[in-house]
DNA sequence: GTGAAAGCGCTAACAT
DNA sequence: ATGTTAGCGCTTTCAC
């Protein structure tokens, strides 16, 4: 057993000692001589002991770690997030713990069944779904996309963006710009955070006496460049005579901008296009993307933030960030 | 303690039974009745019960969960072999954790030590650095890079691709289209994967009577588009007039091409350009760029594969996947 | 200042 | 077929 690593008795041992002193030196609590200390630290040095962290967890009954729940680690906007999650929990002695659901809510629940099992800290949602009402008593934040009310219990908060003013900043834009007749495209499976990017959206061509046609409100099934491909070609198609669109993600935009590019439309003169995110390769796409910037990396560290402060007790509020108009070539 | 959760003991209460009977039921060895079965599994399902895994693993000295050791979770070649460990393992049972190391040797190190502590049951690197001789008693796979001879300890495997034949048929592919001059462009820190690279792209020339002008090999600090546009940039001004270039990853292409685009340099006309991977972006950006494709999402799957028969005891060999010549626009 | 011992939830002998 | 019990490595009373 132990796998040829020593236990604490073993230490103890060999420093002349009982188990409880060590674990005392190790853990800098209790009281314990200069000299003892010095002894044990001597045998932990020369042999590299490791506790085992899972007798630990066991007997805290609490894993040091936090659960990431995330929808699609291979999405740059999730990632990104993800990254500094991951960064941030490090530097406080916590480990995070990937998992990765594909945007699926079978994979969510059982990652969430998992981390209580393995008595995780808590859980951070980044994207994730969770519309049927799992109970967890773990403290929870959510990033990104905010779930129904119910499942909003106490102990759990949400991290993202002012979307109303995003689809507010998108919708000006356009206006500015002249373009009179703007198509919308939506990811159809998320509610709030999507709703709130169409209502400020709307709002804003209202505000200049150019109502949405809600024939111009499009959906899309995945965020990938091929749906943003196939949507932007259903828009063409349609015979509505659309002059611009607002993808209220990046990867749809520059999928969308590809499609264009081949169907030989001209950007922005034909139509002009708007995406929200600013992913790193928004500003490398050629023409440039003209996008509504999310702080999304801060997303991740402010959520990181967080957890560890619900985890000593403290009360956590929901955090709006302000999001940005980045202005480029594409309209 | 147990937070509410309740252990097998009170399940035995409730099922009017022993703990013995009811760890043999969940685990399905041991000998029972019929009738105690339907017992215990009427008060498990009852009260949810959920085993603690932490007490199963620190009583089975393993935990089943495989760390995957990633240095750069927000590549979407490396995002996508993690996915397909992911999924992979998880049909098996097994959970895997992501650890994302920012390509820092540090972190790697400190994260080969917690999943020692954890005792997780292996460790699946992808694309690490591993230069620095760390010890493990952990069945290991490398994934993309392979470390240095050192580093291969029994009890450990690589896959990847037949890097020297990607560089053949890069070479080849320019050769044919009359590129007399090119450049390659190499990931520094890379050791044996770029160098076999190398070794293929020089074979293919100089069977052209072309031998490799050693001024042309450009090194890269950074796997990014940014890093991608500055090597371009240095390419254009070292005056050495390259008519084409072969960038070892997609990414590094991607922002050559960019770059070049925005220097009003023709491609493939000016300048032709190959990438290698294959990643989803690549045959999206205008004009689609030629590449040499890796099965890397393979190399995940069979990663997964291999651990898990690796922990049965079975010995399992290196796997070097094939390349393949993607014919886009780019040369 | 230090040690003995209980006990976290579980599995696996070893009884019966 | 089922129950009793030791013990995994650790922390934490409670004595001394």
């Amino acid at each position: 057993m132990n796998n040829g690593k020593l236990s604490i008795k073993e230490i103890a041992r060999l420093a002349n000692t009982s188990v409880a002193t060590v674990s005392r030196v190790i853990n800098g609590n209790g009281r314990f001589s200069k000299e003892t200390e010095q002894r044990v630290r001597e045998v932990i040095d020369r042999y590299n002991y490791q506790p085992n962290m899972l007798a630990k967890s066991l007997r805290e009954d609490r894993m040091k770690a936090i659960g990431v729940i995330v929808s699609d680690i291979t999405s740059d906007y999730f990632a990104g997030i993800v990254q500094e999650i991951e960064s941030e929990l490090f530097r406080h002695g916590y480990t995070a713990v990937i998992c990765d659901t594909f945007e699926n809510e079978e994979a969510e629940k059982r990652f969430m069944e998992m981390l209580g099992n393995l008595r995780f800290s808590g859980i951070i949602f980044v994207g994730g779904k969770r519309s049927k009402t799992l109970m967890s008593d773990l403290p929870i934040i959510y990033v990104d996309r905010k779930p129904p009310p119910a499942s909003m219990e106490k102990g759990s908060c949400f991290i993202g963006s002012d979307n109303y003013r995003g689809g507010c900043l998108a919708g000006e834009r356009l206006m500015a710009a002249g373009r009179h007749n703007p198509a919308i495209v939506l990811f159809e499976d998320e509610l709030e955070t999507q709703r709130q990017r169409l209502r400020g959206f709307r709002k804003a061509l209202a505000d200049h006496g150019r109502p949405l046609d809600p024939r111009c409100i499009f959906h899309v099934e995945h965020v990938t460049y091929e749906g943003g491909r196939q949507v932007t070609e259903r828009i063409l198609r349609s015979g509505l005579h659309c002059d611009s669109v607002f993808y209220t993600s990046d990867i749809l935009a520059i999928g969308g901008a590809q499609y264009l590019n081949e169907a030989h439309v001209a950007v922005p003169e034909g139509i002009a296009l708007m995406g929200m995110d600013d992913i790193p390769l928004s500003r490398r796409i050629t023409p440039p993307l003209t996008t509504v910037r999310q702080q999304y990396r801060r997303f991740g560290a402010l959520a990181a933030d967080s957890i560890i402060r619900m985890l000593k007790g403290e009360t956590v509020e929901d955090l709006i960030l302000d999001v940005e108009l980045i202005e480029r070539a594409t309209v």
